[in-house]
RNA sequence: GGGCAGAUAGCUCAGCCGGUUAGAGCGCUACGCUCACAUCGUAGAGGCCGGGGGUUCGAGUCCCUCUCUGCCCA
């Protein structure tokens, strides 16, 4: 084995042996409790990045732990086909290749083009997935697109559709002018924008004067078919169902009055545009204004716009802002914040614009979904992300479906030319099923590719079909994802699950926050600082990379990606490395499987690994339970470091060596292997790559330690020697501590005298040759208390009286010193337990276990303190 | 305007059901290439746990309030 872990080297051959033979995957075991979790299918539109490491690192965790713990386990891979974004980039590509548009090559080539897309960036983006180690059952790949999922798209659509729970309908939506489709609401979003105030003066139809009007928008104006007021409004009650001229295009126009106007905002009346915003649209409806669409879907000003029709909507905005200032019409301009509607894609501003769309009527629909989150039914973690989620389906408003793109699911509606008959199929039909006519005309638009990923949980499955997956893995296990798609995706996967399964989807969601850069940025193209995960792996291993990532980030949080910490990870593969090279380098001759367990004489060292181990076992798996991975990760971190390298291993030395007998060199080798082997296990979700190369080193049982059993409590815990072990690790480190003070040579074999009550006399001299070789000692006296050695640095640790005879290193006014420092220490501690348990009602209402941890630590800084006291006297004299 | 999260060592963060002498990594100081590891070891410095109030025998942890930062919704 090389002196240095080298990912490169096992990270491929483990994930081609892992694929090979199959251990991915799993068909339905009825025998078996399920645990089935879905990908959140990446986009085909590009690499992957941290955000999607993050996610399918946790993931994978969850299922490399389940499918240890002997789960029927599937990990479902698969792509999304992500209308917009990817016919946008489709789009960029054609235009810069061949500088031709989308209508140069017409619907079937271009979707032609689209496809060949997808099959080279969704293999990309997958095998990407393939670096990092993740054991997704690649037997199961589906995309959003497939035959499968499009039946089942077509199915939900059309049994949506008989309800009457979709419709078409007018209304205003949000339309981008430069994706030229419309988006529904979540798709918008809002930034505060520093904009302006514009305060107009309509004149009064009846010529008795003006009303001033305040307005974000003057361009739309144009459109203008009210002015409101608010029927409270005492100011303006003189003016309701009167008429005033909208300047510009001397439309007349009544005056309304409406609950909707806020008196605060502006002059108190506003113009009513209902062709260009959405609130202005509704109070239209309540009102029966016309509509008057003076903007079009480029953005640009139509025909109703008079003289400025062709125009941009802000260049029309500044010449009418200047023809009204000409005409004095305007009063003043304040600038205001206030928030605008962008593209979530592009961060185009949206123009709200009325048309005929599909939409999904959702009051219904969200009913199931919102119960099973308040009935726990459906459980988020962190838990309050279900605030967010029953906040947003409560004021649910009905979901806008169609987009006018070409990529993505066709909408299953066709138009009868002969009798006018609307009417959905899931499969070509071959006339109108009404009159039978061939003339008939399939829907032009495409359905929101959430519309397909709201099935995913179900689709991927196999539904409609009633397949034994589908019967087995669903429910799904948990699903795992960040929290900027609770809306856009969670919350309808619920709703369809419900509908469609009448059963939710999965039982948990797991909540994970963003990958941030290391000054706390989020990770942008735009502002070019995101990482690339492969580079990273490259550089580091996927392993340290995958521990990076996790480790003590609690639930629900968002993390920075820090360069120097993935390197910390990387130096901790490599401590494992070289810990079980060592391990192995002392194991040639062993063979585990040839002894049993229980007869083995062990040492208090290994009985206290053993305890330590198991109890490291315990808590890695209570904190997956809880999906705190952070934390599990960090257990096994110190577990790993701290007690099985910096003093198991050290502590072992000796016996492995030969030097104290082959029997206890035996025992030695046992509990190493035992224990190391188990830590590989419980460490193999984390870091599968470097466990399974050692694993395979080690002696063991098994094709891979993918399938190892995960490591189960056997009864080894031991806190007698876990105390005991305290004690000795304490006293070492003291006797450390004082060489170090005092700058004895480490290489500086010394003396010790060690005075203790008898029954810690017993324990010391047990730990003897322990002391002895890891303080650096060439003769240990134990000894009862009573004489206090010439000429010795000394100290008291635990009641014990450490006394170090380096006479030409002595210098009793430092000593005295230090020892008056430790004794104010020690009087502090002891008097803060002694404070408590002169306390009523600590005693009487503090649970018993504290109040005798209280009473243990009142009595060792006694004897602590005692000590101190009596060292101090012979000090001074 | 409403809601949520965060504020703990110089930096980045943990701290589970209230009881620890408040932890880790990086950085810093001193010493050390001792036959697993210098991607390392040993020892160490460094904290009014954002401010104020409260509940409790006991608060970094629970409640109220204020300040600052970030996010979401309107």
């Amino acid at each position: 084995m090389k002196k240095t872990y080298d990912p490169k080297e096992v990270e491929q051959k483990w994930y081609t042996y892992w694929e090979e033979n199959g251990f991915f995957h799993a068909e339905v075991d009825e025998s078996k409790e399920p645990f089935c979790v879905v990908i959140p299918p990446p986009n085909i539109t590009g690499q992957l990045h941290m955000g999607h490491a993050l996610d399918n690192t946790y993931q994978d965790i969850l299922v490399r732990w389940k499918r240890m713990q002997g789960c029927n386990t599937v990990w479902i891979p698969g792509t999304d086909h992500a209308g917009i974004a990817t016919q946008a980039r489709v789009e960029d590509h054609i235009r810069e290749t061949e500088g031709k548009t989308r209508h140069d090559l017409g619907r079937e080539e271009f979707l032609r083009r689209t496809w060949a897309w997808k099959e080279e960036y969704g293999r990309t983006i997958l095998n990407q997935l393939k670096r990092l180690g993740a054991s997704l059952d690649w037997d199961r790949e589906r995309f959003t697109m497939d035959e499968g999922c499009s039946r089942a798209v077509r199915e939900v659509f059309v049994r949506l559709f008989e309800k009457g729970w979709i419709y078409q309908g007018h209304y205003s939506v949000n339309w981008c002018p430069v994706c030229s489709t419309t988006l529904s609401d979540i798709e918008v979003e809002h930034e505060e924008t520093a904009g302006k105030l514009w305060h107009i003066r309509y004149p009064i139809a009846d010529g008795s004067g003006y009303v001033e009007i305040a307005t974000t928008r003057p361009e739309t104006m144009l459109g203008d078919t009210a002015v409101a007021v608010n029927p409270g409004d005492e100011r303006y009650q003189h003016l309701i169902g009167r008429t005033v001229i909208v300047p510009l295009v001397d439309r007349e126009v009544p005056v309304i009055a409406d609950e909707y106007v806020d008196m605060e905002f502006g002059t108190g009346v506003v113009k009513i545009t209902p062709a260009h915003d959405p609130n202005d649209f509704e109070i239209g409806q309540r009102h029966n204004l016309p509509q008057v669409q003076v903007i079009g879907r480029d953005a640009a000003m139509t025909a109703e716009a008079g003289k400025y029709a062709g125009l941009d909507r802000y260049e029309a905005r500044r010449r009418i802002v200047e023809d009204l200032q000409q005409l004095g019409l305007l009063v003043k301009v304040e600038d205001h914040q206030h928030a605008v509607g962008q593209c979530y894609r592009c961060s185009t501003v949206v123009e709200p614009l009325v048309s005929k769309q599909w939409f999904v009527k959702m009051d219904e629909l969200v009913k199931p979904a919102i119960a099973a989150v308040e009935n726990g039914e459906i459980r988020f973690i962190p838990e309050r992300f279900s605030k967010h989620y029953l906040h947003w389906m409560r004021n649910i408003r009905d979901w806008c479906i169609s987009r006018q793109l070409w990529w993505g699911h066709r909408i299953p509606v066709w138009y009868c030319d002969e009798c006018g008959e609307v009417f959905a199929s899931v499969d070509e039909p071959a006339g109108c099923v009404k009159c039978g006519s061939e003339a008939i005309k399939q829907d032009p638009d495409v359905l929101d590719t959430w519309f397909s990923s709201a099935l995913w949980p179900f689709s991927t499955l196999g539904w409609p079909e009633k397949t034994k997956e589908l019967q087995h893995f669903y429910p799904t296990s948990v699903l795992v994802t960040g929290f900027d798609i609770i809306f856009f995706w969670v919350a309808r996967m619920i709703v369809m699950g419900y509908e469609f399964m009448h059963d939710r989807p999965f039982k948990d969601v797991f909540i994970h926050g963003l990958v941030r850069d290391a000054q706390g940025r989020k990770m942008s193209k735009s502002l070019g600082n995101g990482v690339d995960p492969l580079e990273a792996i490259e550089q580091y291993g996927a392993d340290a990379l995958r521990f990076n990532l996790v480790i003590g980030v609690a639930p629900g949080n968002d993390m920075r990606y820090i360069p120097e910490k993935v390197e910390a990870y990387r130096n901790f593969a490599n401590k494992i490395w070289n810990a079980s090279r060592f391990a192995l380098m002392n194991l040639e001759d062993f063979d585990p499987y040839q002894e049993n367990m229980g007869s083995l004489a062990f040492t208090t060292a290994d009985y206290w690994i053993l305890s330590r181990c198991e109890f490291t076992a315990k808590e890695v798996t209570r904190f997956l339970e809880r999906y705190d991975v952070g934390e599990a990760a960090r257990v096994l971190y110190d577990f790993i470091w701290s007690e099985l390298c910096d003093w198991y291993i050290e502590l072992i030395k000796p016996r492995l060596y030969g030097k104290q007998g082959e029997e206890t060199r035996y025992v030695a080798q046992y509990v190493l292997w035992y224990v190391l082997k188990g830590t590989l296990e419980l460490l193999h979700p984390f870091m599968p790559f470097i466990t399974e190369e050692i694993w395979q080193n080690l002696p063991h049982e098994g094709q891979t330690i993918m399938l190892a059993p995960w490591p189960q409590p056997a009864g080894l815990s031991s806190p007698k020697h876990e105390r005991i072990m305290n004690t000795v690790m304490a006293v070492i480190t003291e006797i450390r501590a004082m060489r170090s003070e005092k700058s004895v040579p480490p290489g500086r074999k010394i003396a010790a005298i060690l005075q203790a009550d008898p029954e810690d006399l017993e324990l010391l001299s047990q730990a003897e040759g322990d002391i002895m070789n890891l303080a650096g000692l060439e003769r240990l006296t134990l000894e009862e208390p009573g004489r206090t050695p010439e000429k010795c640095l000394s100290a008291v640790v635990e009641g014990i009286n450490i006394f170090l005879p380096l006479a030409e290193m002595v210098d009793v006014a430092e000593e005295i010193a230090r020892i008056q420092k430790e004794l104010e220490q020690a009087r502090r501690e002891l008097q803060r337990a002694e404070k408590n348990l002169r306390n009523e009602g600590f005693i009487s209402k503090a649970p018993q276990d504290v109040v005798d941890r209280e009473k243990e630590k009142a009595e060792l800084y006694q004897a602590q303190v005692a000590r101190l006291e009596a060292l101090l006297q012979e000090l001074q004299n």
